[in-house]
DNA sequence: GTATGTGAAGGTGTTCACAGCC
DNA sequence: GGCTGTGAACACCTTCACATAC
């Protein structure tokens, strides 16, 4: 270490003596007593995954416009809205190096990584239990959209629905869902029903295999540690904005 | 301060002689170099707004399920997954007391109390553009379950859906908006356009007075700053998901 | 020169531990 | 006894500053 290196304020372990911190990794922390809940199981250390998606936003955007090489100065400006450079490349180093120092990033290689990291690579089945107007949207969204995403079954309590066909996928009764869905793959299943049934539909499909998913169902849906929820709810959605203009 | 007030380690302060760290409050922080970005402008300041979300909720199912008062250990309980109760209080402390030492709190009155924080206690007219199938179900959702969301107007560009109405709302011509929207009063906008159009619709809708948006499409949106935007995109939360099943 | 990659510093939000009160 | 309210401790994540590489 050379001198004339730190201009900034001593480290804190200079100041007092003390080793570096980050080795332990919380490893002899007292487990909570208070709640049965199990510790977040996820760990997120740093890099985060949403960010990982936008950079990946990002990228395909700028490859469409046809860059071949891009900085991470000029990927921030093109996310937009308070990203900055460090970060992509803080969050990018934890994957691996593959900026070229002086250039900057290959587009195609690291939209590459990016999608394999995230998952984006692979096709994935899902279920859609409740095809009212919500669920029928998204599944018209679904299938027309995103290549990556086959809807590949749909449960229905409503007796005029059921036994229909849509896009070649026959719309079953709910109450089938345990005999049919372990068969067809899905990964994960969309919830499009009442607030009043989604967490039995929940424990339903968990029951059936499905290992993610994705609520529309104004509830906090409680399943075992390892399912993965996502509750999109709008009526909080548009509060948050409603917060913001008051 | 008592002796025997302090088993865990001495506090940093103590350690290396300085004073407590958190009356400057970012004083004087040198400003960005690299980038022109606006800085944030957002204080959220260790509480947090979707939390508050969430607290409203649990306690309004507690009010439901018949509970006048409520301790910050059952609302964690009632909320699930990797709530504490701790950080309950440390929020709600934010906003005032509202607890009772040895009790807990009365429902009633924090469900007020936070309804009025997060501006639930008004009635809110909301204008949707892109009335397809999602626009379609966005609008019939809010309105039948939702009162205080109001669609107060619609428009499209699709010239077999200019003209119609819906539960008594005429869909607009877009071309009509910044005619027609100023005087409806809609503060909030949502979209519910192609990725391709979304930013203009965007522009369009913020200069016709719209202070805050929900996106649907799957872009990032630049607006003027002052201006709320949420974005749902509904392939970054199934990815999202795909990305813990793998 | 330019841009990446990365320890260390700096802030921010969460958790602890306990005083205060019922 | 129980539960709230809160300063201080802590862990986490972001930003800085600079060595390294092109």
């Amino acid at each position: 270490m050379s001198p004339a290196r730190r201009p900034r304020a001593k480290s804190r372990a200079q100041r007092n003596g003390k080793a570096p911190r980050k080795g332990a990794l919380k490893a002899a922390r007292p487990i909570a007593r208070e709640q049965i809940t199990e510790r977040t199981a996820e760990r997120s250390l740093v890099i985060s995954i949403p960010r990982l998606f936008l950079y990946h936003r990002g990228l395909e955007d700028a490859l469409r416009a046809g860059d071949k090489v891009l900085t991470s100065q000029e990927l921030a400006a093109r996310i937009g809205r308070g990203m900055s450079s460090t970060q992509i490349r803080k969050d990018l180093s934890y994957l691996g190096s593959f900026g070229r120092r002086g250039q900057g990033y290959d587009v195609t290689v690291l939209v590459k990584k990016l999608g394999r990291v995230l998952g984006l690579d692979r096709d994935w089945r899902i279920a859609i239990v409740g095809f009212g107007n919500l669920g029928h949207a998204l599944g018209t969204f679904l299938e027309l959209r995103e290549e990556k995403f086959h809807i590949a079954a749909i449960f229905d309590s409503d007796p005029q629905l059921v036994g229909s066909t849509w896009h070649g996928v026959t719309i079953r009764d709910e109450t089938e869902l345990e005999a049919v869905l372990p068969e067809l793959g899905c990964g994960i299943g969309i919830i499009a029903v009442p607030a009043s049934v989604a967490q039995r539909v929940a424990e339903r499909l968990v029951r059936a295999g499905v290992g993610a998913l994705l609520n529309f169902a104004p509830v906090n849906l409680s399943v075992d540690a390892g399912v993965a929820v996502r509750t999109i709810d709008l009526a909080s959605e548009l509060s948050l904005l409603t917060h913001h203009l008051s």
